[in-house]
DNA sequence: CGGCCAAGCGTGACAATGTCACCGACGCGC
DNA sequence: GCGCGTCGGTGACATTGTCACGCTTGGCCG
């Protein structure tokens, strides 16, 4: 609980913490925090970073976003991870339109292009690191892939609502930011909750969801 | 035109045209080459394969299947690229349920894991290959996420048919199969051609469909 | 040849989801 | 209180998905 939590930063990621300790004092040397505040565009189609990103604190939303103003939720990146696809898209010139949002304020390291080459060349265990990373994002993608095309919205809602409200029994939500979450749109939403709270699964008001029987829901994400 | 026409395999990539000499027959020594007949399994959940795939010939389909039976197409990897959807998933533990399908006969170039690892290590060229290769897989992951969450039916059935039959007037294809390119159901393929074919835009027959109006196609699968 | 059979396709009825238009309710600043 | 923007509710309709069924085609086999 010190003042400067990432004096070490290297001891917070897989891919750096096994890492020889001279290598790491260099990478102290190469790196720099950054800071973004909630709701910022972390990167987007006219804002590519140029260099990689480790997620010190807080989580990164990413979006894809439709010509006619509809969104879907790709990921989130979160603390302890790193976001590649931002360099994935600084390798492939082409066009693409996901955004990263800081979900929370953020506490970035950035890590410039030269010296990413150069840690991915030397140390296998950071290599596998960003290879996991990718990995993990082919991985969510092909999960969102199948929701997408083949799941019943109510089941994607019901799983969405648990994921997001974690631990506690209530989450702050609109109905809009729902329908951006799962790529449909807002009347959607309010039908589909206004079914669950005649269900007694969830109790509504202004912005807010209740969880009112959380195994229900959690019957209902699992069958359809 | 000669009978081994891989004999020198590494001219045909991207990532291992530019390297010396001396890296190029050692890469020689270390790939062997595999050939797969058409509609054979390449990869899937109970088939990963330990070594990277370099596609000299052919094309692989790589489809994501869903529980009831439904499939969509995600993408296709084409001579002179690798496959890296399979490595993704040797380092990942998760479960995921794509699969690759021969579309045609292939000739393979498979090279083990620790080749490929010391090839990434030392090779900066072969090292942005790779990542240019998981780039576009991820980018191409994008766009069926948008198509699949926003794009209207008959514009993506359009353009499917035009890409599917190339420079041709004319594809081999059943409605059935059309459905699993792009992940709906053969009713609203039938339905949609039907349409289509009233309109003049296309002529069907048995597992056969004629373009007859290339620009019109084209037209609805710009704007929908 | 004639009959059987599987694959391919057509279709109607209905359910789920997306789109559009509009409206009321609520919260906030003036 | 009043105006105004965000949030949510609702009905009508279009599109897409699901289900059930039946017809046709072409190949295979007796």
């Amino acid at each position: 609980m010190t003042r400067t939590p990432h004096a070490d930063w290297t001891d917070s990621f897989q891919g750096t913490r096994a890492l020889p300790r001279e290598v790491r004092d260099r990478l102290l040397k190469a790196a720099h925090t950054r800071r973004f505040r909630k709701g910022t565009e972390v990167f987007g189609p006219h804002n590519i970073p140029d260099s990689l990103f480790f997620l010190l604190q807080g989580s990164i939303r990413v979006v894809q976003t439709a010509g006619n103003g509809r969104d879907i939720v790709l990921y989130r990146v979160d603390a302890g991870e790193s976001c590649v696809l931002t360099t994935a898209c600084m390798l492939a010139e082409e066009a693409y339109n996901a955004e990263g949002i800081a979900e929370t304020d953020l506490t970035v390291i950035t890590l410039p292009r030269a010296d990413f080459d150069r840690l991915t060349a030397e140390e296998p265990c950071f290599r596998d690191f960003v290879f996991a990373a990718y990995s993990r994002r082919l991985i969510d993608l092909l999960r969102v892939v199948n929701d997408v095309a083949f799941a019943r919205m109510d089941m994607r809602l019901a799983e969405r609502l648990l994921l997001l409200a974690g631990r506690d029994d209530s989450l702050a939500a609109t109905h809009s930011q729902l329908a951006s979450e799962l790529g449909t749109a807002r009347e959607v939403i309010s039908r589909l909750l206004h079914d669950f709270q005649k269900r007694g699964f969830v109790a509504q008001s202004r912005g807010r969801i209740d969880i009112a029987d959380r195994a229900a829901l959690r019957a209902m994400a699992q069958a359809g």
